[in-house]
DNA sequence: CGCGCAACCTGTCTGC
DNA sequence: TGCAGACAGGTTGCGC
């Protein structure tokens, strides 16, 4: 679920908090999470370790270190980041996370908690184990980073750069919009918000676009990404953000998991299918479906 | 290279 | 109540 607005949120809560504290202990419970490197080693690797920053690209958050080294953590499906401290460690009735010293609640899905210089802890949690990190030298993040895509917040983002990708592509919009290595940081619940903003059936291929559909599609995307940045994420079912607390951006879906419920603008119904996959919610009278180009204009 | 799909996991919910 | 099956936000690898 963590696509970019909520790795953002996470990042840009957490920053501050964790900026120029030494990290006394990295403590990896489950070896799925660091492999192929054993949990041990891992955790050697980055005891004294001062962080200097934590931030983003794509979904990956990205924690630096000092002695020109970073962090690299997923949350894929359900992982959360959290920071945790003294009596906060558990509280249910509030909406965070608990942990007792016994398993309980989300406290059983702990995957590694990173003590810090004054007690703090940092935890990650995450039920269906899809998570992951691993430390890499600076030097080595172009070259690991480099089949990501553009960053929809830079300002490569063009809509000629969008046509660009997208030229000569018969994959669905909703496919091309999930492609990491063309744009990074969209996820399930963004591409349907962004495709029924620009009226743009989610099975059109991603090559029929014309100007005006690269354009209200480039904006579509940077405006729902902003506003689930704005509401601090969207919390469908496991994410939280770096508090533990609940995004808002679901109560602002226009069409996800909205499936017979009437669209906002025609009042249709909402149709739920399934393309590449994935669940894939629209209004089938707004979002038009697009044909494929002809290569060749006739003359 | 482009595309579609299975696989990786666990938890939750639905229907019989 | 029990149980099989479907489904869940992401990414990677494989086959065509």
């Amino acid at each position: 679920m963590p696509e970019l607005p909520e790795v953002e949120t996470v990042a840009r809560q957490l920053e501050p908090e964790l900026e120029g504290h030494r990290i006394e202990e990295l403590e990896v419970l489950d070896a799925r999470w660091s492999r192929p490197v054993p949990p041990a080693a891992l955790g050697d690797a980055v005891r004294g370790a001062t962080i200097e920053g934590l931030g983003r690209r794509g979904k990956y958050l990205m924690l630096a270190l000092d002695g020109d080294r970073t962090l690299v953590m997923h949350l894929r499906m359900t992982g959360n980041l959290v920071l945790v401290e003294g009596d906060d460690i558990l509280d249910p009735a509030a909406g965070r996370l608990l942990y007792q010293g016994e398993r309980t609640t989300e406290a059983r899905h702990l995957r590694a908690r990173c003590v810090l210089d004054d007690g703090r802890e940092l935890w990650f949690t995450d039920p269906r184990r899809f998570g992951e990190a691993f430390l890499i030298d600076n030097a080595d993040l172009p070259a690991r980073f480099a089949k990501l895509g553009v960053e929809p917040f830079s300002p490569e983002f063009t809509p000629e750069a969008l046509g660009g990708m997208a030229a000569g592509r018969t994959a669905p919009l909703k496919s091309f919009l999930l492609d990491q290595s063309r744009i990074a940081g969209v996820g399930n619940i963004y591409a349907d918000e962004a495709l029924y903003r620009a009226r743009l059936h989610p099975l059109s291929p991603a090559g029929s676009m014309k100007p005006e559909h690269r354009l209200a599609l480039r904006d579509a995307v940077v405006d729902v990404l902003q506003m689930g940045i704005d509401a601090g994420g969207s919390s469908i079912d496991d994410y939280r953000d770096g508090r533990g607390e609940k995004g808002t951006m679901q109560e602002k879906f226009l069409v996800h998991t909205r499936e017979g419920q009437p669209c906002p603008s025609c009042e249709g119904e909402i149709v739920r299918i399934v393309v590449g996959g994935r669940s894939t919610y629209f209004c089938p009278s707004c979002q038009v479906k697009l044909r494929r180009r002809p290569r060749r204009r006739a003359k």
